[in-house]
DNA sequence: TTATAATGCGTAGAAACTACACATTGCAAA
DNA sequence: TTTGCAATGTGTAGTTTCTACGCATTATAA
């Protein structure tokens, strides 16, 4: 078993989505004074662990991803690195770090990770913890410096959502057009004319109609889409933009 | 005196613009051998430094660039972490950070940061290095694996030059709108229609026409322009994509 | 059979993008 | 003083993309 690198970990910001609402998954973090039984933390964390030293970042993060949900192949962006000096130092954070056996360190960065699952099909593994989705609109304290985390992930991935179509990673391998839009509306914050927004997602070759209808809804079924990545990576050109 | 920590390190990519061509900033990295005077190492790195334990990666990124251009406030931007497990094991690689005396350790990760200078202007600090501006098109050998570095940096540049006004940091307080088209053409490897490009930028209210033309030119001066971050900040709006 | 709640389609006007040509200006050389 | 040079500075027409809207269609549930 190799050894951890103390003072360096990777977090990993998995985001969610259940065709209603954007969702990060988060781990509970409790620790209860041991004769009292008082509570001493009782808060939320992003997934994260030490590095191994025979392990890059890259690794560091699918093990990370694997250990919660079980899955494999999940699209992972690494989008900023952590080192404020004291980004783990807060009384309640050194008091959990000391509680964790391996590998304590004072210092330690972290290099952020963010991944897009779709949530309505996927199932967590425990592992003894309590693990949850939580609405990003609806987030509980969290512990660490994992708000700000959270909140530059957020950022990177409304941003790479503008300009590169990642959004289908958050949906199921077949999806409606109204789904992909509420996806849109969702993480950006906006509102698109429903008509209009087909009208742009039509006219994107990669984005292709199949020969089905959704199930089991109550009003009209919607055709059904895939998105294709071999269609996209060879008809896509760069866009000149410095916008106003 | 701080110390420093032994397995992070900070990596920035310098860029410059000399009105012509896009450069970078390198350092030589040469190593003989005592006693024959063979040359065992004669190869440029970017410049970098370990970080120090009570500083974060902002404050460590702005030290070295300070170090080599004596500037300060100065364009910088943390792109991207490398930890590849062997990223400064190359033999070559060992054999200068051992013989560089403070801190050697087998596994390093480095923290990218790129930064954009007006390079007409600024003078460079050697402190016995050897210290050069390279046209990105005409690099020389790299040592470590600063070419992934420098690599992953310009793709970054690229994409943000083409959603963000970054670009005037890279020419002086007041400038041509042929020497902007020429700093667009060659960090993006395209060409622009001279007029369509005057047209796009005119209507930006940021760029702003001073009442001062260009001097010491054989032809027509052209009029100096400015651009105003406060104006951009006041008047950005997010734009949405996602293109073919 | 009817009401409901969503899907699916089309058009007209505005705005942005592309392609393209000619006159102007200051300096330098004749 | 004149002329040539090398770059600046401007306008227009055609095309494409974006925006704002209204109405018919379809499966389900009452």
């Amino acid at each position: 078993m190799a050894k951890i690198v103390p003072n360096i970990s990777v977090d990993c910001v998995i985001f969610g989505f259940d065709f209603n609402q954007l969702n990060v998954l988060l781990v509970e973090r409790k620790l209860e004074d041991e004769q009292s039984g008082a509570v001493l933390i009782d808060d939320w964390t992003l997934t994260g662990y030490h590095i191994f030293e025979d392990e890059d970042f890259d690794t560091a993060a699918a093990r990370i991803l694997k250990g919660l949900s079980g899955l494999d192949n999940i699209y992972l962006e690494q989008f900023y690195a952590f080192g404020a000096i004291r980004r783990v130092n807060a009384p309640k954070d050194s008091l959990w770090l000391q509680h964790q056996l391996e590998g304590f360190s004072e210092r330690i960065v972290t290099v952020g990770y963010f991944s897009l699952i779709d949530n309505t099909t996927v199932t967590l593994l425990h592992n003894n913890r309590n693990v949850r989705w939580f609405p990003i609109t609806e987030l509980p304290e969290l512990g660490f410096d994992h708000k700000d985390i959270l909140e530059k992930a957020l950022e990177k991935l409304r941003s790479k959502l503008r300009s590169e179509p990642i959004g289908f990673e958050l949906l199921p391998e077949k999806f409606t057009l109204s789904q992909l839009q509420r996806l849109y509306e969702v993480v950006l914050g906006t509102k698109f004319d429903r008509r209009n927004f087909r009208k742009k997602v039509l006219q994107m070759k990669y984005v292709i109609p199949l020969d089905e209808k959704q199930k089991g809804v109550k009003h009209k079924p919607a055709q059904l889409f895939i998105f294709s990545k071999e269609v996209y990576e060879r008809t896509k050109t760069e866009r000149f933009d410095f916008s106003i």
